[in-house]
DNA sequence: AGGGGCGTTAAATCAGGGTTAAGAAACTTT
DNA sequence: AAAGTTTCTTAACCCTGATTTAACGCCCCT
């Protein structure tokens, strides 16, 4: 199985010698020497992994990531930081980074994080059932019994959400981080969307519920009339 | 299965170092440099284990401890102390805490020590019993010998005080506190409530009955007749 | 006999959750 | 760039059941 990836690195010494390595490896690595290109890139292709460099003209790493998982890309993202500080780490993680490597690094190093994150998404399961109900991760498409449910992107991280922790309770606080992470609507949205998401479930005539738990927050169950 | 700790430390390389370690174990590791951020993600997460440093800005580990413990989440919690003073142990454990490291440790012997609270805490079953009475806590579920009794959060939250003090009597402020907290009301609520959980213990023939201590408080005892 | 503490009851109030619709925002299409 | 479409947020409303409140009765005690 071929690797496809995609490095965005604006020092030519450095990324020459990364695409050359790799390539050697019989590992395919494209090249982006800024931010904007990379993006390009990214939507264009389906990549493995992306490499990320923090800093680029035009657009840093972190911007670039962001709207990589912004266009729901959930491809693995490994960031190449240049000080090893702890600002840098945090602010990846919470863009959506899942790897970084603080330079100047050995690069049979970055080779292994590389393999390991390939294997990772190869390995990641794209499907998520709880009884006759069935989400394509990938495709973002619900089905209860072969039949679709037609579900907005929040609706559907809601679903998501509960099915990951099916037959128990989720607070509201959870499934609010779930949908909108750290900030977040200030009304009623969340009981509007649980809404929503019941009417969904009953036109596909699902044998499943979104139970309330006064108080504290909402599980997915099977009906038992 | 993955595992999801909070680290709440306001020594930036500490907990980056920290942080980087456990990640190359896959144990994903979110981290806050200060009580009021840490109390944010417990209520938004569901975290197997908590790591606290005792100093901290804005409130110190011993508060943000017991302020976990009040919300009823009784995720297992191991606090960083910078000396070993027994008052430090002590006033932790008193707090609620399961376990402490004094400061500067090993970063193999925190592993270790996360690892078997994770392990404790799934193999934990959050019940609570007194004779056939069974709370379950996550469900927010009461059962007498299979029976369920119907209670309201705040029977609910009675009846947990009384259970987790059983045998022992509990004065009026202590149970006020558990179920209301700081602002509670001005009236006779609390005897109300107590009426409540007694018509229910009734209802599904427990042999247990709530006791008045006159001038103090009440107790859960088993029936003898 | 009367006062205090407690138990019981019913009515009044309140809060949480469900529903709906309108407008804002985001995204598509032309 | 404009129009149209979908999705999201907000706010208003209703309903139900939970909670508080107040009134009353009981019993024990001195």
């Amino acid at each position: 199985m071929s690797i496809n990836i995609l490095l965005v690195e604006d020092d030519i010494d450095l990324a020459a010698t990364i695409v050359d390595y790799f390539e050697v490896e019989s590992i395919s690595c494209d090249h982006a020497a800024n931010g904007v290109h990379g993006l390009a890139l990214v939507e264009a292709h389906d990549y493995q992994v992306i490499l990320l460099d923090i800093n680029l003209p035009e657009m840093d790493g972190f911007t670039l990531c962001q709207k990589i998982r912004e266009s729901s890309n959930d491809t693995p993202i490994l960031m190449l930081t240049a000080r090893d500080t702890l600002v840098d780490k945090v602010t990846g993680f919470d863009a959506g980074t899942d790897d970084y490597l603080v330079k100047p690094f050995e690069i049979e190093e970055l080779l292994i994080r590389v393999l390991a994150l390939s294997k990772r998404r190869s390995g990641q399961v794209s499907k998520l059932s709880f009884g006759k109900l069935v989400l394509q991760l990938r495709e973002r498409l619900a089905f209860f019994d072969g039949r679709e449910l037609k579900l907005t992107p929040i609706t559907f991280k809601l679903l998501e959400k509960l099915m990951r922790e099916s037959d128990k309770p989720v607070s509201r606080a959870v499934l609010m981080h779930a949908v909108w992470g750290e900030d977040q609507p200030d009304s009623n949205s969340l009981k509007v969307h649980i809404h929503h998401l019941r009417k969904q479930l009953e036109k596909v005539q699902a044998n499943l519920l979104i139970d309330t738990e006064p108080g504290y927050g909402f599980s997915l169950r099977e009906k038992t009339p």
